[in-house]
DNA sequence: TTCTCGAGCGCC
DNA sequence: AAAGGGCGCTCGAGAA
């Protein structure tokens, strides 16, 4: 059953069954009435999962599985090669009716815990005023369907797994990773001193700042990487720029200083006490415990591979100095599934190769794919990334060729993909995600910086079959996750997702329970997407407190 | 003062 | 070792 939503912006809405006589509803709880409906397990219609899932889950809210419709329009759009032209419900009306197309609304950008949840989300629909909205949604989603019907069933799959993604991101948003201030606040101190008044280095940034213009015996702001690149040439080491490793080659007592302050500086800007104000909500625990939330916005599809972006907050970057911090709620554990070498068991997968896959069959593919080239593990590494990423030059130059000796089709696979990108031509994923060619290309591959174009966008073609196909394979586990969770107290489940790794925060007695339920949604996806492969995913496992210590080896 | 851009680096 | 893919965020610098 699918049921249509529009919401009216001041809590109700209505309803209609899309794929049955059903009669249109009005209903001036909407939250209420689609909580009741969901008991029926139907499939929820509406234009975008952001702007109506929020408000449902603060009424306590949960739904299985809907059809948002913007997202799939995108996805539709990208593979009739129109990337970027508008996608929201009044823009894929506005087309069906040769009416000029809206813009997409701009959401707005991250605000941090300080910004108040709207009582009700603003229409953002882009329809015409006046406009009868379910109708123009049921046209949307019926022509949806008949573009999906038309095209290989993968396209199917992933239109319904990009949807089951923005409704667990819109629950992870809502339930927010647990965040312990007191002890981001710890960490910071430890290695930056005290937390200074607005504005101000930190004691040891300042102390090393001292010592940096001490070294080079002038002034000099270590922030600015202009200072910096005159600092060196004054000091008799001009350098190109003044990125880390190219300061590594340095041999000059001021460059280690230069190290750590870049360094720390990154951590107190980056993820320091302002972030820890902006964007950890913090919320009184029993005995005076400091618990708090930190909220990621991520935006579904925000990038052209699939995979997701975030607003403000950083959540897809939170680097590994700070992770100490988050630390499940007493009583509470964190469950972290981490899925190794995804990458390149994809490649094994899609590409058919079966020396590939033979090693993929195993837990540490690497090792395998050493013994195979007959070389050391790290350099296995090196030639796997370098063939997946188009790196051709340097170190990586005889490890490609052992990997091209030894896993042809794979290579040939990322090869083809790497022409057709230097044609200008599209590549897909394994269900259908289709690469944009680039604003402009005729004229930009025309002219002086046409060869180097070509190539920049053939590294790019060769990683978007990987790299598109990867997301999917974690946009299906999060949807089979999601869907075979045991029944949670409210805030428990899925709170956090990076690309390859998924952590959920739970009580834990359930531990145990979502444990087991990530083995099957780890099953579910290989055979969802690549039936009866040798090619395995394995995800590590981990429970524990806090996240720092959930983390596997490197 | 405000805006835009590149540099640089965090994550995968 | 540095002709390697994708992002977001912050800062300084220069433009407006």
């Amino acid at each position: 059953m699918r049921i249509g939503v529009v919401a009216d912006g001041e809590g109700g809405g209505w309803m209609q069954e899309f794929d049955g006589p059903g009669p249109v509803r009005r209903v001036d709880d909407l939250a209420r009435a689609v909580g009741e409906a969901e008991r029926d397990g139907p499939r929820w219609v509406w234009g975008a999962t952001e702007d109506v899932y929020p408000a449902f889950l603060r009424a306590g809210v949960r739904l299985g599985r809907c059809h948002d419709t913007a997202l799939t329009e995108a996805l539709l759009l990208g593979r009739e090669g129109r990337h970027g032209e508008p996608s929201s419900l009044g823009a894929a009306w506005a087309r069906l009716h040769g009416l000029p197309v809206p813009e997409d609304p701009v959401h707005p950008l991250g605000k941090g815990v300080l910004a108040q949840p709207a009582l009700f989300e603003a229409d953002r629909s882009t329809l015409p005023p006046g406009t009868d909205r379910l109708a123009a949604l049921a046209e949307v989603h019926a022509d949806q369907e008949r573009r999906l019907a038309a095209l290989p069933a993968g396209m199917r799959l992933l239109a319904a797994v990009e949807s089951a993604g923005a409704l667990a991101a819109a629950e992870m948003g809502h339930d927010g990773l647990p965040w312990r201030p007191d002890v981001h606040d710890r960490i910071l101190t430890e290695v930056l001193g005290p937390r200074p008044p607005a504005g101000q280095r930190p004691p040891v940034l300042a102390e090393l700042a001292a010592r940096i213009g001490e070294a080079v015996g002038r002034e000099v702001n270590p922030d600015s990487p202009a200072q910096v690149l005159r600092a060196m040439a004054w000091i008799g080491h001009p350098v190109e720029s003044t990125r880390a490793w190219v300061l590594e080659r340095v041999d000059h007592p001021v460059v280690p200083l230069l190290l750590r302050y870049k360094e720390l500086a990154r951590l107190h800007s980056a993820n320091g006490w302002a972030w820890l104000d902006t964007w950890v909500e913090e919320r009184e625990g029993p005995g005076g415990l400091r618990l708090g939330r930190f909220h990621p916005d991520y935006v579904v599809g925000g990038v052209v591979s699939g995979r997701w972006a975030t607003r403000g907050g950083g959540a897809l970057q939170i680097p590994k100095a700070v992770r100490g911090a988050v630390r499940a709620d007493p009583g509470w554990v964190l469950v972290r599934a981490d899925a190794g070498q995804l990458e390149p068991r994809v490649l094994a997968a899609v590409s058919g190769d079966a020396a590939l896959a033979a090693a993929a069959a195993e837990d540490d593919l690497y090792a395998r794919l050493a013994a195979r080239t007959g070389g050391d593990r790290e350099r296995a590494k090196i030639g796997m990334l370098a063939a997946m990423y188009g790196q051709t030059g340097g170190v990586a130059a005889p490890l490609l060729a052992a990997m091209r000796r030894s896993f042809p089709r794979a290579l040939e696979y990322v090869d083809a993909a790497a022409r057709r990108g230097e044609e200008g031509g599209t590549v897909r994923s394994w269900l259908g995600r289709t690469s944009p060619v680039p604003q402009g290309w005729g004229a930009a591959v025309a002219g002086p910086d046409g060869e180097r174009r070509r190539r920049a966008h053939g590294r790019f073609t060769r990683n978007f079959v990987v790299q598109a196909t990867a997301a999917e394979w974690a946009l299906v586990l999060l949807a089979s996750l999601r869907r075979r969770l045991p029944p949670l107290p409210e805030g428990a489940g899925i709170v956090f997702f990076v690309h390859d790794e998924v952590v959920l925060h739970v009580p834990r007695e359930d531990a145990a329970r979502v444990v087991r339920a990530v083995a099957e949604a780890e099953e579910h996806t290989r055979t969802v997407l690549f039936g009866d492969t040798p090619v395995r995913f394995p995800l590590a496992v981990a429970v524990a407190r806090d996240y720092a210590s959930a983390q596997g080896p490197a």
